[in-house]
RNA sequence: GUGGCCAUCGUUCAACGGUUAGGACUUCGGUUUGUGGUACCGAUAAUCAGGGUUCGAUUCCCUGUGGCCACCCCA
């Protein structure tokens, strides 16, 4: 949208279109068949669900990247970048069947070569493929790794839903005390405190080992076995397929209902149970805002005692997830690599940025250019790009508008993007090597040579920024 | 996946079934020579798509598409 186009470029630029079916272009050799193409595609619009995130909203989004890599590196966590693309059963392995992200909303396709695969939903399937495949396990534990991208699930999108959504993913592997559940709420809470964020509480819970686990959800399932007229028909599919999500159904009657079954906590391990006990207390400990929630459960299934997630509310109390995620220590193992427990969690940036601005947060701001070069004919225009260079490597940010042939609409812009400083080379100063500088907010200017050029700007800027912060004496 | 509301220039807001589809903001150009602001002038630019009803559809109906809301779920 900021492009400046020459008018050359314009002309020949495709009439902008916007839903609107285009010609389709004259077929050209392709290596593939081709179905027909639909009306559909046809539209030159984003796939539902999927959208651009344009340069005006781009400082919000540089605010949350920045946020996540300095927490990353301050807590110790490396970058890893896993493939948008895996096997489908590395996801179906993990997450499970019976889950919505695996029944419902899995990106998945065939390849050419025949290869079933899927985008990812979430990021700790792959980097725990990562971490076997690589043989991570020989380095020094524990091993703490950050991820940020896409990651895409096929739902019905609304604001803060999209099917292509960012998220900021930590994760420890190698580690089983729970002070590191403790340290990764913190550094959780640490970066959407950072982000000036209100109203954040996390939502805590510990459904056990897989063992207690196992025990717990067939105590469950035979409860609600006995009454399974009371639940909806949505639950009672689940009492086979994944019986502890009847707990967070919505439906009323289901939770009358669950209101008195079972809870996970009364079957946890001694050890889980100690565990989620010391959880407890390093929270209160980092006075962190939490709530145990008996009934949190997750939508992925290969969480193992902590599960958690993160929440932040409008000031009409409507809720929103921002993140959440959990122990998986049986995962690694159950893909096939060696016993390694391991806690991660995942936060959904596009939900973030729509809280920032919700909390009317400043976004990230980029060094501004100060100075500006406008030039006037064709041997100016030409000196006028080495110019930029040089200042440039002189670190001054310099903005232009070469494209432009007047100099009264080149100082215009100047005037309009708050430039301090412009530089004017003319047809006569660039024979002379020499260029006029101008100092914006007095109006005045003066002709130094090229040689004098660098420090007479920076003059002029150092005095402005005295003028913008007196010293007090 | 279910139900509801909505859809006009890049943005925002107009237009009793008959308008050259209008304004504001933005963008671009100009108001005579190599100097910014304001003002003024001008230009570009839209009825989401496909059907139907009608002499005539931006307007009414249907379908599709998309957005939003509530479920569902989560991020």
């Amino acid at each position: 949208m900021a492009q400046k186009q020459t008018n050359k470029a314009k002309k020949e630029a495709p009439k902008p279109v916007k839903k609107v079916a285009v010609q389709k272009a004259a077929p050209k050799k392709v290596s593939v068949d081709v179905p027909a193409v639909s009306e559909k595609e046809l539209l030159l619009q984003s796939l539902r669900g999927m959208r651009d995130i344009l340069p005006d909203e781009q400082p919000y989004w540089e605010r949350v990247r920045r946020s996540l890599s300095n927490a990353a590196q301050e807590y110790g966590f490396q970058r890893i970048d896993v493939p948008t693309v895996e096997y489908l059963h590395l996801f179906v392995r993990s997450i499970k069947e019976g889950t919505d992200i695996i029944d419902k909303e899995i990106y998945s396709f065939e390849t050419r070569g025949g290869d079933r695969v899927a985008l990812r939903p979430e990021f700790s399937a792959g980097v725990a493929r990562a971490y076997i495949q690589h043989g991570m396990s020989v380095l020094p534990k524990p091993i703490r790794l950050f991820s940020m991208g896409p990651v895409f699930r096929y739902d019905r999108p609304q604001e803060g839903r999209y099917r292509e959504l960012w998220q900021g993913n930590f994760e420890i592997f190698g580690e089983d005390d729970p002070i590191l559940d403790a340290q990764v709420l913190q550094l959780a809470y640490r970066v959407v405190q950072e982000l000036g964020l209100k109203n954040i509480e996390f939502q805590v819970n510990s459904i056990g080992s897989t063992e207690s686990r196992k025990r717990y959800e067939k105590a469950l399932v035979r409860f609600l076995e006995s009454q399974k007229q009371k639940l909806c028909q949505n639950c009672r599919e689940r009492l086979s397929t994944n019986p502890m999500r009847t707990l967070d159904c919505k439906e009323d009657k289901c939770a009358q209902l669950t209101a008195t079954a079972p809870q996970a906590i009364d079957f946890l391990d001694d050890e889980s149970r100690a565990h989620f006990k010391s959880l407890l207390e390093y929270l209160d400990e980092l006075e962190i805002p939490y709530s145990i929630n008996t009934r949190l459960v997750r939508g992925l299934d290969y969480y193992t005692r902590t599960v958690f997630e993160i929440w932040s509310s409008d000031r009409e109390g409507k809720k929103y997830a921002l993140g959440g995620g959990g122990r998986y220590d049986g995962l690694i193992r159950e893909l096939g690599g060696e016993s390694t427990p391991a806690i991660g969690f995942g936060l959904g940036l596009d939900r973030i940025v729509l809280e920032m601005k919700r909390n009317q947060v400043r976004p990230y701001e980029a060094a501004k250019p100060r100075v500006f070069i406008a030039q006037l004919g064709d041997l100016a225009k030409k000196k006028s790009l080495r110019l930029f260079s040089d200042l440039e490597k002189h670190g001054i940010l310099a903005a232009e508008s070469f494209g432009r042939g007047s100099l009264k609409a080149q100082l215009r812009v100047a005037n309009r993007l708050g430039s301090e400083v412009t530089v004017i080379l003319g047809q006569k100063e660039a024979l002379d090597g020499t260029a006029i500088v101008k100092d914006m907010v007095s109006g005045t200017q003066e002709t130094v040579t090229r040689e004098k050029l660098v420090d007479a700007v920076k003059k002029i800027l150092k005095s402005n920024v005295a003028l913008a912060h007196p010293k007090k004496s």
